[in-house]
DNA sequence: TGGCTATGATTGATCGGCGG
DNA sequence: GCCGCCGATCAATCATAGCC
């Protein structure tokens, strides 16, 4: 009784079962953390993940124990001090509370452990 | 540069795999499913119980298959063809858009 | 012991939907 | 209209497990 929205909007070249479906199609559009900045005529933006510095992990994490949410001083504050975007600090914040809750959550119920034949 | 990473302190350092059993639900799951494979929560939750795995790590199998499987198919071909001969719910789905496959914007 | 692939987890960032 | 947040997901990467 489930039904699936989903449709393979071109024609597949194999017969069996295993076609190509759209969700296999999605596609990311790239990151657009540019700064518009430094970077040739050629060379993309940051079309690739940043990697936080343990300097700047550390005091978004303890910024985020003071406050989980962000006002938008505090913001501009914390992206002029580590150097990100305000756009960068505003999203690793949203991450970390995800990232709380899942714990939360997994924090009280785990018992249930189950590996290959160890 | 050494981004020195808290190399410690990582959690997805003891990994251990899955039961061969489990693995066998997900995948079937996965290929009963291949027109869709997003279980809701409920599906989820249900997964992880028979798999006796979190439901973090249902949703981490999921994301991980669907990316890998779609990043090259022709890799899962046998393994696609062998879950799809045990079990078959695969449903057919309805199209919307008609023609034009392609991202937004093609520069 | 070395090298390589398979696989679970992590995470910066995107997508779609909501509410203000 | 625009913005921030949530929930789910993507996509690249990490680090280990497992096999030869």
């Amino acid at each position: 009784e489930d039904k699936d929205p989903a449709c393979p909007s071109e024609p597949c070249p194999n017969a069996s079962s295993a076609r190509t479906f759209d969700w296999m199609k999605v596609k990311r559009n790239p990151p657009k953390t540019a700064k518009v900045s430094e970077y040739g005529l050629l060379g993309q933006p940051n079309t690739i993940r940043t990697n936080f510095t343990t300097k700047q992990l550390t005091e978004l994490e303890k910024e985020f124990h003071f406050n989980k949410y962000l006002t938008r001083a505090r913001r501009v504050e914390i992206a002029a001090t580590l150097e990100l975007n305000e756009t960068q600090v505003k999203i690793w914040f949203q991450n970390r509370r995800m990232k709380q809750k899942k714990r939360e959550k997994e924090g009280l119920a785990p018992p249930a452990a189950s590996r290959s034949g160890k | 540069v050494m981004i020195l990473r808290s190399r410690f302190l990582d959690a997805r350092r003891k990994r251990r795999n899955f039961n061969k059993q489990a693995t066998e639900i997900l995948n079937e799951y996965f290929y009963s499913h291949l027109s869709n494979p997003y279980p809701s929560e409920e599906a989820k939750e249900e997964l992880a119980k028979k798999c006796g795995i979190t439901v973090s790590q249902v949703s981490n199998w999921f994301g991980n298959k669907r990316i890998r499987y779609k990043k090259n198919i022709g890799k899962f071909q046998e393994e696609a063809n062998l879950y799809a001969a045990k079990t078959a719910v695969t449903a057919t789905n309805v199209s919307a858009h008609g023609s034009q496959a392609n991202s937004p914007s093609t520069p």
